[in-house]
DNA sequence: ACGGTGTACCCAATCGATTGGGTAAGCTGT
DNA sequence: ACAGCTTACCCAATCGATTGGGTACACCGT
């Protein structure tokens, strides 16, 4: 009866009204364990405001929760872009586990422009989140000790920043794992593409590699690092730069699966095979990898636990702690585009 | 001074206290437009509060904005998972068209699980998100007719459902463009890796496609139609099992670009040369597919715009409007892969 | 001088939940 | 019989913004 249009929640005040007992003490029962009652009602009292909660499906308005407790629940999460599928992937590890200790997330997508990552921050903190995780930071110009100055409680994640908290895979230790893998199959010639020099993926990859490369004793004329965009256009792009110079190399490694693909396609277009003519390998280990009709080698990153452990660090960073950063191990998968 | 470890947010009665008024009168000067000033106070007084309120960086609380207010400004989506690059990039504009409204997005993954589609559905409204996209309507069973009844303002992405508004492609006219380039570069024997059959896209693309050809006059035997996962794996399999059958086919339209790669993939095993033995065609046109090393022809879907239409319908069913679902026109980009 | 009409504000209730501080009744021990 | 404790509650302020309804004063025309 009376069940009109607009259908309002169920609020602590009707069941308190229902019960003839006062809101305080059913928000007491309803916030103290089941079998305790956290002195706040008799257990029969408990009992019939737990089963009127659970009946009428009583849930509590967040919005006044927070009004009145001063945390949202809320964690905002920025990344360059959602359709790159590391970041998606890691965002659902981000999703999980914010769900099991009660948050809830909000992403947006910054394109890595540093005027639009100040833009989602401030939108981020009107919207009250508690915390931030911030996946796209720039090595270069950033917004990092503004945010720390106040007070702001965020972890990195995927891309470090030296000084603060971050939930990374070692990207070095996964460019070294190329090298070393190259340089066994015999390799001598050979060319990087090396994404965004702001990005500390693409940077420390890279790095991680050519430190390894020239420790094995191996050369890198210039030429051989070519700086260029994460996704499969951008790598077609920095592949047709490489073979376009002097000597093609017999191997490439792109610092992304995706970049990976797209140097694929610039071989082929120059008639040459790749896993023979060109050992390809890629980073990430996307689900694609496998699957492509000439499968990827790839370096692999536990993309959805960086995301997972990203909001453990927060979580540190919300209780007060000081946190150590998080840096998980890569590992390498050779398939036959480097077999 | 006195700025302590936690600076807490400017309040409204904050600048009220500052400027000596009452915090009424600042809300109604600060929700006018700025030269009226609502009749609420003088010019002068209109100005001072809006000077500080920026010196200040005032930006209201949301949350006891939508306590008082009874809307949250939130808007949830589901979908079966935001690593499928195809929903990742119409959430990305959902999340421009949102913002441009001023609304903010939460998304979920449900993985296509029905049972999971309910609790996200159930934990978004806990959160009382003032309306739902959902993006991973099942054809058989579902929520959908539940939501109705309870009231709730919703609207299906992607994929559409009888008697609920939609923002959608064409996919019946996509799978009819396939046929058709296919009939006319004079293939006759094909195969259809259908996708879930759940999905409206994975039915429409799928009937479209067999209803052309019939209607062309081409036959499709027993085992043509190879129901699948979206994914590479999915693909890769239903390709396999179409190329174990006695005579294999002249050409595959995948109706997803991922499932598409998947297939060339377990053509390449098969020894058979994409474009060549056998043609392969996509749907969605993802960025990726003009860029592989052997181009994908593929169905072009407006996948932003999609996202962005489902917001523009679920501001339509959110004003109690009577809403038309959407259908957007899909066209074919023919590539390599079947020229 | 007086009714009328603005102008420029203020007051207080309200949204729903939380929480520090009561209090009355009943029981226990001595 | 009474101090002291426990049990089982209730009261009211509070979080920050919004909004229907005042009120006090100035000015205008007649």
């Amino acid at each position: 009866m009376g069940n009109n249009t607009t259908e309002r929640a169920v609020t602590l005040k009707d069941l308190a009204r229902e019960l003839g007992i006062h809101p305080s003490t059913v928000s007491r029962v309803l916030h103290s364990d089941p079998d305790s009652a956290r002195g706040a009602a008799s257990a029969a009292t408990a009992r019939r405001i737990r089963e009127l909660a659970a009946e009428v499906g009583y849930s509590p308005d967040p919005q006044a929760t927070s009004l009145r407790t001063r945390r949202t629940q809320l964690l905002g999460v920025i990344v360059p872009r959602l359709s790159d599928l590391v970041l998606a992937i890691m965002y659902e590890g981000i999703e999980e586990a914010a769900a099991a200790i009660g948050y809830s997330a909000f992403v947006t997508n910054s394109h890595d422009d540093v005027a639009e990552q100040r833009r989602q921050v401030e939108i981020m903190l009107a919207r009250r989140v508690d915390g931030l995780i911030i996946g796209d930071s720039h090595l270069d110009v950033d917004v990092l000790p503004e945010l720390r100055d106040r007070a702001v409680p965020f972890v990195l994640m995927n891309r470090r920043h030296p000084g603060f908290p971050s939930s990374t895979c070692d990207d070095t230790r996964g460019g070294e794992l190329v090298a070393e893998h190259l340089w066994a199959k015999g390799h001598r010639r050979v060319s990087v593409i090396a994404g965004e020099p702001y990005a500390s993926t693409a940077v420390d990859r890279t790095g991680g590699f050519v430190d390894r490369w020239h420790a094995l004793g191996g050369e890198l004329p210039d030429g051989s690092i070519v700086w260029s965009r994460f996704d499969t256009q951008g790598g077609r792009e920095a592949a047709e730069k490489i073979l376009s110079a002097r000597s093609a190399p017999t191997a490439i490694f792109a610092v992304n699966d995706f970049a990976a693909i797209g140097a694929m396609g610039a071989l082929r277009s120059h008639g040459m095979i790749v896993g023979q003519d060109c050992a390809v390998v890629g980073y990430n280990d996307t689900s694609l990898a496998a699957e492509l009709p000439i499968p990827l080698s790839s370096v692999r990153s536990p993309m959805a636990e960086i995301g997972r452990q990203a909001v453990g660090l927060l979580e540190g960073v919300l209780r007060g702690e000081a946190v150590e950063s998080v840096r998980l191990e890569p590992s390498l998968q050779v398939r036959e585009s480097s077999a």
